[in-house]
DNA sequence: CTGTTAGCGCATTCAA
DNA sequence: TTGAATGCGCTAACAG
């Protein structure tokens, strides 16, 4: 009826191709799959595939050769932002090499994702994608056991020899830290998510020794640390925060906690950056959009997923290669919420 | 070493686990598809298979069944928040019934969506989930064609006999419009996306129907169309708008427009909502998020995703049912950038 | 209740 | 260069 391919009342296999081209199923397979055949033979299974509209079975495909074209992308909390990007930044990788990106939403357990990796034995992926908020040695050495090529987003035991790419978030609360300091804030308040998640010991250590570095003050009311990386938690963790004590300038440990933060301080009626400034954390599109914009430490996260989505696929490739340790160098970007206080002001 | 199975060089079949059970293969896919046999084989059999870390394989198991337990989510947008929400509820849902998550990303032409569906042929999942912006004949003779089960999200022509779930953004953007006229609004513009999509024309009308209904103004300075449902473009439209008409209130075609229109809005010293109110859609966390706190019109897209995920997995268990089409009611969440001028100020 | 066997659709080895 | 035949691991039909 339409200008589509002319018989497709079922699904066409390799063996109705072979009839209609009246050659042998091996030379259909050998001529699709680009490998040596004469002109004619070539063209006449062509023609007949396409005919047919013939397309290859992905499961047969995969049941001969082991590989199933798909990777899986472990992702704890798709409420942030950041492991949005990170999904999107992979999805584009895996499409570009072939691959089909299939998701494994996992709780924040490590069990969890152990759990995970054994299903992963159903072959139904060729390699696995994971940002662990926690880990523990029994993530650890499952990881290292596991039968399919895994790569994390994020920091593992040095010990660990599984290919990962992190970023160095002491060195990014280090750049926020200094930045305020620079501009003149003596009062750094932090406000971190869970301390026993990797990222929320990772922030408070660049904390403490950004602060300590600069002689700060570190008293133990300039930090609180919220239940969860969320808009909500954050919420309470800034209540408290600023019922506690006076900064005159706040770290957090992400974006969705920074914006939080900023709306506490527009309800208690302080002015940012006049009277506090506040520094997040990832750089995401929530930062741009706050108000006022949110000055934010880059961690790379896009490049962070890319890179890892390479380093799999490099793996997958070339199974033998040696495992890699990849850290992306943070960077700030400096906006409107921490202005230095001169230039500030209604 | 550790706890785990006893043996796992490699990949175990059936076949090993029948050699260690000291039974046939066909025994062991009986057992442990949990279909009747005796308990003391039974029991043999689950032991074995424990022992060896059994797990079956999945392109096996499609090769033979047809069935793939995936089902694959198209989305065209992974910038927009809605689109990810989707995505999370759909995870949610498959997951819950057993089916993993295929992401595959498509742009917003119709063509990307046609080839998708052809790529399914692959079978690499048992069935498609799609919320095309931009709906064409083609994909809906596409749609219908399709030897894969498709559940649209958003609008096809009525006489498409393809399953699919659809908001009432008609209805949704009348809401918007008369509580604005209810709180003292008269001059309502409108900030749209782009007309030549779906929602675009959708909600054009709706704004149009809702004003006419109301014997408002509605002149075309009120009228602006942001070139995507971005922030970026939702920022352009906005300052040509305000370049045009003084508004007392607008409306905007989804909460990334709306966000633009808030900065805009600020960035002209506009006060929100003492001059003019806003209200966005979708009701996502950007519209909790920002400041003030935003107006929206909840299309359910939440609501949306679960119900078309479970359209699709009745189909799948139960491939003779006929086709539907389900409507998800509108709902207003009032915040801030919507009261009344009387309660506002400063 | 249990075992034997035949394919699912494909890539690939071995012969010709 | 091409064709015939094998088997990937599994489920299901059939036999016993």
């Amino acid at each position: 009826m339409s200008e589509q391919p002319t018989i497709e009342a079922k699904r066409s296999t390799l063996v109705l191709v072979a009839e209609r081209a009246g050659v042998s199923i091996a030379s259909v397979s050998r001529v699709l799959n680009g490998q040596p055949a004469s002109a004619q033979l070539a063209e006449r299974v062509r023609r007949a595939a396409d005919e047919l509209g013939y397309v290859p079975d992905a499961s047969a495909r995969t049941l001969k050769t082991g590989r199933t074209d798909q990777i899986a992308l472990a992702v704890a909390d798709l409420g942030n932002p950041v492991y949005v990007k990170m999904m999107h930044e992979v999805a584009r990788v895996a499409a570009k090499k072939g691959y089909r990106l299939v998701l494994s939403s996992t709780g924040s357990d490590p069990k969890d994702q152990i759990e995970l990796l054994g299903s992963l034995n159903r072959g139904f992926a060729d390699g696995l994608l994971m940002s662990p908020l926690r880990v523990t040695e029994e993530l650890v050495a499952a990881l290292q056991g596991s039968r399919i090529p895994t790569v994390v987003i994020g920091s593992l035991p040095s010990e660990a020899d599984v290919d990962s790419v992190r970023a160095d978030s002491v060195a990014g609360v280090g750049l926020a830290v200094e930045h305020l300091a620079s501009t003149g804030r003596r009062h750094i308040a932090f406000v971190n998510g869970p301390v026993d998640t990797v990222p929320g010991a990772a922030r408070l250590e660049g904390y403490l020794r950004a602060v300590e570095r600069l002689g700060l003050p570190t008293t133990a009311d300039l930090q609180v640390a919220a239940s969860d990386f969320t808009y909500k938690a954050g919420r309470k963790a800034a209540a408290r925060l600023l019922g506690q004590c006076s900064p005159d300038a706040i770290v957090c440990a992400n974006d969705l906690i920074a914006v939080a933060v900023l709306k506490e301080l527009a309800a208690r009626r302080i002015r940012v950056p006049h009277d506090v400034a506040v520094v997040g954390m990832d750089d995401s599109e929530a930062a741009e959009l706050a108000d006022p914009a949110l000055t934010s430490v880059n961690l790379g996260s896009a490049k962070r997923a890319r890179t890892a989505a390479k380093l799999l696929i490099r793996r997958l490739e070339n199974p033998g290669v040696a495992t890699k340790t990849v850290v992306i160098e943070p960077t700030l970007s400096i906006r409107e919420s921490s202005a230095a206080r001169e230039v500030a002001g209604e």
